[in-house]
DNA sequence: GTCTATATCGGGATAGAC
DNA sequence: GTCTATCCCGATATAGAC
């Protein structure tokens, strides 16, 4: 078995074993045998079980990145300085990474999903690298964000970026939150409707009214009696 | 020490560890050293380490959705066979956790961001006994909701919820993913602000129209183009 | 590059004195 | 109920033969 093979087959091995059993419970052990290599050689090859880690992130996220950045600046291009409309922006954004977990067979849904769970619970060693390939990227699409909806405090669209990411991440990360919620039946390998259905609902949140946010005084009453 | 004492300690060294690393990567000596009883005492009062997690959960769980359970008795009640507002619903079901979210002295708040990261990656024994914990309350609150808007397909109102699920775990999660995103400034400890910001998103989401889905035949130009 | 064997560490759990 | 000492296991990592 050549050197590259096994480097790939490691690599994508480690990939599902991460989304399935989280980075911290899956054992070298297992991917080595569920790869077919020697356990030695993930220390041969990647110095260490953080570096593996490192590594199926970075593959994967700088190809996604780049895709993102060069369908804005087409979108951006072709606009040619009219503003841009959100949901076109969003599309881009959200629209790549949907577009990656909709590749079941080449791994992307895998790994969508195990990107998806990282993202809420990460170590600091994984923060770091995550926000070093992802630092070119959010800047840019934050204040096309941003320029696109000029009545919109910045405050507030990077709250709603956030509860986005949080839907898109439940979206993709498979249906084991509904399965708790006592919901076994949706249908998540259609991808295009998910797509589809996610769209509009952010859309939707996007574009909601403002809130309106009370006086500190009046706090403690808002929330009693909404809850 | 008296008993008593000794398994609320644990229970509260035990949450606040579990939120801080996740479930797996806490081990005994971390939570008996933090909460100075002896190693053994885990082994003692719960007989193992998924008991105490099973009882972590538990007890906050119970609590929280006998709130949901009578509020929303109390909502059905007021409107005397009338239908719902979903707006009501929903402030009932998430006000509910985000009033928990809100309490940072009682450990509310710490078990709330422990929640949110358990739902996407449960392991089995976990899984199993959240949806023990939320049977009772989620056919309730899906059916009322169901019933509030009658002129909306089933699989999209689940749908919704479950985006709307990510988007207040992630919320109620901390701002992990928005620095991972690049952006540190946000101020996630005014709660009254976030409830309001999430609600109107939400209720956005909720109330946006229908997605228009396309037939199985013009699946791949769809996605390539939205992507 | 690949393998076996092993070093070193830290995990959960328990026996038995107090 | 609490403590110490210990068992047993499986983790990452490496040395050294092939």
């Amino acid at each position: 078995m050549s050197e590259i093979d096994t480097r790939q087959r490691i690599l994508d091995t480690a990939e599902a074993l991460f989304a399935e059993q989280g980075l911290e419970s899956t054992t070298m052990r297992q991917i080595t045998g569920a790869a077919e290599v020697n356990l030695a050689a993930i220390n041969y090859h990647f110095g260490s079980k953080e570096e593996l880690i490192r590594e199926v992130f970075r593959r994967r996220l700088t190809w996604l990145n780049r895709q993102r950045l060069q369908q804005l600046e087409t979108l951006q291009a072709e606009a040619a300085g009219k503003p841009l409309k959100p949901s076109r922006i969003l599309e881009v954004f959200f629209g790549a990474a949907l577009k990656m977990a909709a590749d079941t067979e080449g791994g992307g849904r895998t790994f969508m999903r195990l990107l998806g769970r990282t993202y809420t619970k990460p170590t600091e060693f994984v923060r770091s690298f995550l926000a070093d390939e992802y630092a070119a990227v959010t800047t840019r699409f934050m204040t096309a964000l941003i320029q696109a909806l000029p009545g919109v405090p910045k405050e507030e669209i990077l709250w709603r970026f956030h509860f986005m990411l949080g839907a898109v991440s439940y979206a993709i990360s498979g249906t084991d939150a509904l399965r708790i919620m006592g919901a076994d039946a949706l249908d998540d390998t259609d991808t295009d409707a998910l797509y589809a259905r996610l769209m509009s609902f952010m859309i939707g949140g996007l574009r909601a009214p403002l809130p309106t946010l009370q006086s500190p005084s009046a706090k403690r009453t808002r929330i009693k009696n909404a809850a």
